[in-house]
RNA sequence: GGCGACGUGCCCGAGUGGUUAAGGGGGCUGAUUGCAAAUCAGUUUUUCAGCGGUUCGAAUCCGCUCGUCGCCUCCA
C-alpha cells in the first residue's frame, strides 16, 4: 500500500464502521474494537532487546502487528504503531565486554540487522522505533513520580517498585503477587517483598551507567517500555502487543508502573501472539515409553539458546514473502511450528498465486481494447479503504463470487484478525478467476469476450487489494537465491531454448524438443506449455 | 508445586452448539495435452486424542484419563 492511491477521504466513507472483534488477554474474551480516540488508534509493541542478530522467531509479532495496522488502516483508522529497541541491558553490557566495543556500537549493528530482516518480509508499517537510551530523562522521571507516589523505593542505589502497593497487580497474568519472580533474584536482600522488581539498578564502576538522582546507574527492563509507551502514546492507549512469553512478568508490570503512575489504565486491549516452535524431528508415537531422544527433547519454543539463528540466510534461500506467507497462515495467538519442510509446503503453495499473476499478464497484454491494456498485476491499482472497495457485481457470476469472497475475507479478518482463513478465501479466489479463464478460454489468445476480460481484470483488482491488506503480493516476487541481474540474462536464454523447442515441435521433432525440456528440468528450471504459451519458472 | 495453552482427516492448518468439517501440501482418478507441467473436476474425508456426561443436536460445553508445550530467571 506504498503507492497511495489517493483517496479522498469521503465523508460517508469516513462515517460507517467496522465491526472489528479482537481477543483481550486481560478480559481473556474476545471483544467488540473500540478505539479510546477514534479514528486514532495507538499500537505498542515490544521488540527486541538488540545483543545478537534476529531469528524467525522474533518476526512472528512484527509480521502481525504490521499486518493489523495494515488492517485496521483499511477500516479506516489511523494509526500509529510504535516497536520499541532495547539498547541497553545485561546481555548487552556483557557482550560489550567481552568483544571489546562500545555497548552502543553492538546495538546499533544488531538494530541494523534486525531492519534489514524486517523490510525482507514487507514490516514497512511501524510509525516509531524508539531506542531506551535515547529516553533516560523520560525513564528517570517517570521513575521519580512512582517514587513520589509512594510505588517506589530507593535501597543504595537500586530504586523498586512495591507490587504490594498496586491491587491490580496480578490481574493480566492472573498470579497472585506471592510466589512471583522466583527468590527475588541478586537484590533479593534490598527487597521488601520478593515480588518486588527493578526501576533502576545502580552500576558498578566499570559499567555504563546513566547519572539519576539515584546515582549512577541504568533503567530496569520494564520501566523502559513504561516511559516510551507514554511518551510516544499516552497515559492509556488502545492495544499493547507482545509475545506470550512476556506477560509475565514484563506486561504485568509495565501495567503496574503505568497504571500507578497516572492512575489511569494503561491499555485498553492487550494482544499476545503464540510462540514459535520447533517441529518434532520424528513422529513421536505417543503412548511409547521410551527415553526422549535428544532431538525430542529439543523440540520447543524458538529460541537462541536451542539454536536458532540465521534469518538472513533463511530469508535469502526462501524469500521473505514466503517466509511472511507461512506466518501468516497460521492464526496469531497460535503456535507457529516452524520446519523447513513446512515452510517449503507454505512456498509452494504461494507458486499457484504466482502463476497465476504470469498468466493474467499474459492475458491483459494481448487484449488491445479494454480499459486497462497491458494491465500487469502489480500494477493494478489498490484501495486504502475497505469501503471504497465494495462494488456492485452487477449481476455478472465471477464478480458476484469475487464480491461474496471479499465478505468472507473481511469477515475472518474482523474476527480477531483471522489471517489464516482469510488466505484460504485467496486460494478458492484464484480458483475462480482459474476456471472463468478456462470456460471463457481467454488465455487462448482468439479474440476473448471484452467483457469477460473486464471482470477477470476487476477480479484480479480485488485480489490485490485483500492481499495488500495482509501485505502481500506487493510487488514481484524476489527470486531465491538472490543475486539477480544475471536474472534478466538467464530469462533471455531459457527463452532462446524454449524457441528452439517449439520450432523442434512445430515439425514434430518430439524428440529434440523432450530433450531441451528434460535437460532444462535438470538444471532446476520447469517449462510450462499454457495455452497462451510457454513460460518456465525455477523448480 | 503454582498459572496457562494445546491435541482436527496421510501432513500443515481454519473452525467454539445446528446446511456436505474451510483452505493448502501430498497421493490417486478424470478432462485438457503429442507426452509432461500448469489449469479445471473428482477422490483420499462422517471424522475432530480416549472415555463418560449435558443437549433434540457437540470437533465445539462439562468431567476424567492420556499426550504435548509455555510461563513462574533473560526471551518476540
Amino acid at each position: 500500500m506504498s503507492t497511495a492511491a489517493a483517496t479522498a477521504t469521503e465523508s460517508d466513507t469516513t462515517s460507517r464502521k467496522p465491526e472489528i472483534r479482537i481477543y483481550n488477554t486481560l478480559s481473556k474474551r474476545k471483544e467488540l474494537f473500540e478505539p479510546l480516540r477514534p479514528p486514532q488508534v495507538g499500537i505498542y509493541l515490544c521488540g527486541p532487546t538488540v545483543y545478537a542478530e534476529s531469528h524467525i522467531g522474533h518476526m512472528v509479532g512484527p509480521v502481525i502487528f504490521d499486518t493489523i495496522k495494515r488492517y485496521l488502516r483499511y477500516s479506516g483508522y489511523d494509526v500509529t504503531l510504535v516497536i520499541n529497541i532495547t539498547d541497553v541491558d545485561d546481555k548487552l553490557i556483557a557482550k560489550s565486554h567481552q568483544r571489546g566495543i562500545p555497548m552502543s556500537q553492538i546495538a546499533c549493528e544488531m538494530t541494523a540487522d534486525y531492519l534489514a530482516n524486517l523490510k525482507e518480509l514487507g514490516v514497512n508499517q511501524i510509525d516509531y522505533l524508539p531506542r531506551a537510551t535515547d529516553h533516560m530523562p523520560q525513564i528517570i522521571s517517570f521513575i521519580e513520580d512512582l517514587e513520589k507516589k509512594g510505588f517506589a523505593y530507593a535501597v543504595d542505589g537500586d530504586v523498586f517498585f512495591d507490587v504490594a502497593r498496586d491491587p491490580n497487580y496480578g490481574q493480566l497474568s492472573n498470579r497472585t503477587p506471592d510466589a512471583q519472580q522466583g527468590e527475588g533474584g541478586e537484590a533479593a536482600g534490598k527487597k521488601r517483598s520478593p515480588g518486588d522488581f527493578a526501576l533502576w539498578k545502580s552500576s558498578k564502576a566499570d559499567q555504563i551507567s546513566w547519572d539519576s538522582p539515584w546515582g549512577p546507574g541504568r533503567p530496569g527492563w520494564h520501566i523502559e517500555c513504561s516511559a516510551m509507551s507514554h511518551q510516544i502514546l499516552g497515559d492509556t492507549f488502545d492495544i499493547h502487543g507482545g509475545g506470550l512469553d512476556l506477560m509475565f512478568p514484563h506486561h504485568e508490570n509495565e501495567r503496574a508502573q503505568s497504571g500507578c503512575c497516572h492512575d489511569a489504565p494503561m491499555v485498553k486491549y492487550w494482544l499476545h501472539n503464540g510462540l514459535m516452535r520447533a517441529g518434532e524431528k520424528g513422529k513421536v508415537g505417543g503412548k511409547s515409553d521410551r527415553e526422549p531422544s535428544p532431538d525430542e527433547a529439543a523440540a520447543g519454543k524458538i529460541s537462541r539458546s536451542k539454536g536458532a539463528g540465521g534469518l538472513a540466510d533463511l530469508i535469502r534461500t526462501q524469500t521473505g514473502e514466503r517466509i511472511r506467507f507461512f506466518l501468516l497462515r497460521t492464526h496469531y495467538r497460535s503456535t507457529i511450528i516452524y520446519g523447513e519442510e513446512i515452510l517449503e509446503e507454505a512456498g509452494t503453495s504461494l507458486e499457484t498465486f504466482y502463476r497465476f499473476f504470469d498468466r493474467f499478464n499474459e492475458i491483459t497484454s494481448k487484449v488491445e481494447t479494454t480499459d486497462h491494456p497491458g494491465q500487469l498485476f502489480y500494477d493494478l491499482p489498490t484501495h486504502t479503504n475497505r469501503f471504497d472497495g465494495d462494488f456492485d457485481p452487477a449481476g455478472d457470476p465471477l464478480l458476484t463470487e469475487i464480491h461474496a469472497a471479499r465478505e468472507k475475507f473481511l469477515a475472518a479478518m474482523d474476527d480477531d484478525f483471522n489471517s489464516g482463513a482469510a488466505i484460504s478465501v485467496l486460494f478458492d479466489s484464484i480458483r475462480s478467476l482459474n476456471r472463468h479463464i478456462d470456460a471463457h478460454s481467454l488465455a487462448t489468445g482468439a479474440d476473448p469476450e471484452q467483457s469477460e476480460v473486464k471482470s477477470l481484470i476487476k477480479s484480479a483488482t480485488v485480489i490485490r487489494e485483500l492481499a495488500s491488506v495482509l501485505g502481500l503480493f506487493i510487488k514481484p516476487p524476489a527470486t531465491a537465491g538472490g543475486d539477480d541481474q544475471d536474472t534478466a540474462m538467464l530469462d533471455q536464454v531459457v527463452h532462446l531454448l524454449i524457441d528452439l523447442r517449439k520450432e523442434a515441435r512445430e515439425r514434430k521433432d518430439y524428440a529434440t524438443g523432450d530433450a531441451i525440456r528434460d535437460r532444462l528440468t535438470d538444471l532446476g528450471i520447469a517449462l510450462l506449455d499454457k495455452k497462451e504459451g510457454t513460460s518456465w519458472e525455477r523448480s
